[in-house]
DNA sequence: GCCTGCGCTTGACATCGATCAAGGGGGAAA
DNA sequence: TTTCCCCCTTGATCGATGTCAAGCGCAGGC
């Protein structure tokens, strides 16, 4: 690994507190890679080799099911992946791929584990990585399990709204099916719920959405700190 | 705690590899306690001040929105809940109830994540049982979003079968409407499930299954390794 | 500038699932 | 034993969602 880079993913959050020593085991093998859009990075089904943390970019985690596939989650800096099935050494019940192009700390999934067991502040930054994906996908099964395609599309304008500092504008960073499949729906009911959503202050137009009655958005929303974050 | 209530708690897998000084730090103030039906053990919104293991029972995590409630988990001895608010000290995205009365652990907060941060091998069972909750809940997402809720119910049935030792029997333990929520339903539903699965092998009266035909049921439900297990 | 491909949109239709309403049946209490 | 209550079942209907098919429109290549 180049030093720049080196310097880089020491100071991720994931690392920064880490022992110096323990810091440059873990780091020995690993490599900072960059990927082009919809490369296949993990495949459901295998045993973890490596360990992976998204540090530019996105990647889809997803999986498939008698013909259909579905999107899981989206990762975005700084965050790793999948890291349940590393510290399980179990196989992985989801793939990942690059939504666009990314560059990605790739460390060989033994290194995350004897790092876990020999250096505390890692164990924690660890404990509170997985914590945090926990509570994302409780999220979404409850916003899947709780609200129609229509409501989830309305929840996700305002969150990603907010996100983004309340610009009232997003501009989508992929394509409408990766939305559509991350919401659960087909990309012809995105389309549909998206018209439907004109009623309620959101005009969209290509990659773009507008919000121009967040009232009315809201109101129809119902939006719940406790599913929506 | 009385002394062979805390051998039986010494014994769990959490806490079976734990220094002993450390384990009896970490169970000053805990207490094994019991819980008859129906008794609501957690609200969501609050901030954890306990950390829950079920001994004995059955515990039903569950979230409500806009006048609907679903069941996120049901939680069978010997496992915790809701690991992650507890380590990352937020507010619990779900409540808990006990579905049977139920035997359980009850730890304070605090002395949970002094434990995973002064015993090496308690912090190992901490994130191994966190991991083991996240395939959970991502199963839960997957079955949600890529199934039926008649192919559900039929997964379902084979996997409870199967966890019970192949009899080809089951007796539900609680409420019909509870294994709906569970499976993302109305009862309404689940009992014209039942019916339709009659052309697949399952007969069905009051609280029993009987599997009479294992085969025609696996065609239809298609198992999955990755979402059922 | 025109053609082409692919993603998106729209419509029609079928299926899935929720809701409302009514009725049956088993268990608990008097 | 009888009554009552609550859960479960069943039917009718409506809304939500998936599927199939056709058409639109923008971007890239010629």
């Amino acid at each position: 690994m180049r030093p720049s880079d080196f310097e880089t993913v020491r100071a991720l959050p994931l690392f920064c507190r880490m022992e110096k020593d323990n810091f440059d085991v873990l780091m020995a093998d690993a490599e900072l890679q960059h990927f082009p859009q919809h490369v296949t990075l993990i495949r459901e089904g295998r045993l973890p080799e490596s360990f992976h943390v998204v540090v530019e970019g996105a990647v889809e985690i997803f999986c498939t099911h008698d013909g259909h596939e579905t999107t899981i989650d989206i990762i975005r800096p700084t965050a790793a992946f999948i890291v349940s099935s590393v510290l399980r050494n179990a196989v992985y019940l989801s793939s990942a791929r690059t939504l666009t192009a990314a560059r990605i700390l790739v460390v060989p999934a033994q290194r995350i584990r004897d790092a876990f067991d020999s250096d505390h502040a890692f164990a924690r930054a660890i404990v509170i990585e997985l914590a945090e994906h926990y509570h994302s996908v409780v999220r979404s099964l409850m916003n899947k399990k709780l609200r129609t395609g229509t409501k989830r599309l309305a929840n996700w304008i305002l969150k990603t709204d907010a996100m983004q500092g309340h610009h009232r504008t997003i501009e989508l960073a992929f394509e409408k099916r990766t939305l559509a499949s991350s919401l659960g729906m087909t990309p012809e009911n995105l389309s549909r719920s998206l018209a439907r959503l004109s009623k309620h202050g959101v005009r969209s137009s290509g990659r773009e959405i507008v919000i121009e009655d967040s009232f009315a958005l809201e109101r129809f929303a119902k939006p719940n700190m406790l599913i929506d974050g």
